[in-house]
DNA sequence: TAGTTTGCCTTATAAAATGAGGGCTAGAAG
DNA sequence: CTTCTAGCCCTCATTTTATAAGGCAAACTA
């Protein structure tokens, strides 16, 4: 149940390379192959592994605009905010969705081709999402950090 | 350069199952494994994949409070910004961090065990960041969408 | 102390990745 | 119209990797 200095060296390489050989992970780690893919095995079965994905290239891709959504509910109706949460789920352009504590409801990110492709976006999807009130977009210019890994050191 | 079907297939089963087998993915696209080999390695080399990565789940690593931070950097020293970045790179809670247009400067996305350590956190490490005049938290009650795929059909 | 568990090892076997070589087709050039 | 070439896919042989079985030693327990 706690990991020890070689299950977070296991998770800190799995996360910057997940596809990386059991074999030289072993060898990075200085264990056998089979030792390796029985913690890494254990790893998963306890849920500290969900699973394994591709980075992808988002601009190479044709998204080039990454945006941030604050979202206003009317609180008027409660079941607001389940209606939200199922609507965004099913949009492709949501990255992210939050519910947060403070001066708004929810933080939406979203990753778009353009400003015009915002634009619909923000007419045609979220504010046609139920019991939306208020949106305030802001834009990225610059992203100085994109998904650094988790520190698990 | 332009990407057919297949290499959206790819590209989306991938980026929900990074580690999956060559042969696997043949069968499920209906090609043999060579040829999606030959196609993996070019969308690699064209800037299509930038790597793989274990997803770990951040609650079993004791990462329990999300948190988004505006900042607002003090403008009359013209290298904070350059500063602030190199400063923000080197803090492993920090998992992303973008410049935006609008209210304030930076948007900064970390997670952390609790809010002590939140609170050591902003003292520590946010506020004694160069340039730092002014931050706003907002705590996430609730993570509606994590993570999600790009959208690559 | 004796039994049991845990974590690692080696070895054998099964599965997957990789590289070489060839065929088919579409488009370009003669 | 024919020939050449490039792109894309295939099969097959070889190397590499994963996996499963079984054993050994240290630590923990009764």
């Amino acid at each position: 149940m706690e990991l020890d200095r070689i299950d977070r060296k296991i998770l800190s390489i799995l996360q910057e390379d997940g596809r990386i050989a059991n074999v030289e992970l072993a060898e990075r780690i200085g264990l056998s192959p089979t030792s390796i893919g029985e913690r890494l095995k254990r790893l998963q079965r306890e849920g500290f592994v969900e699973g394994y994905g591709a980075r992808l290239n988002p601009h190479r891709l044709g998204l080039g605009l990454l945006v941030f959504v604050e979202v206003l509910l009317d609180k008027t109706t409660p079941d607001n905010f389940e209606r939200f949460a199922r609507a965004v789920k099913l949009a492709p352009e949501v990255l992210e969705c939050h519910m947060v504590a403070g001066g708004f409801d929810y933080l939406v990110k979203a990753r778009l081709a353009d400003m015009t492709a915002y634009r619909r976006f923000l007419g045609e999807t979220l504010l046609s999402m139920p019991g939306v009130r208020e949106t305030r977009t802001y834009a990225v210019m610059e992203e100085i950090k994109r998904d650094a890994p988790l520190p698990v050191g």
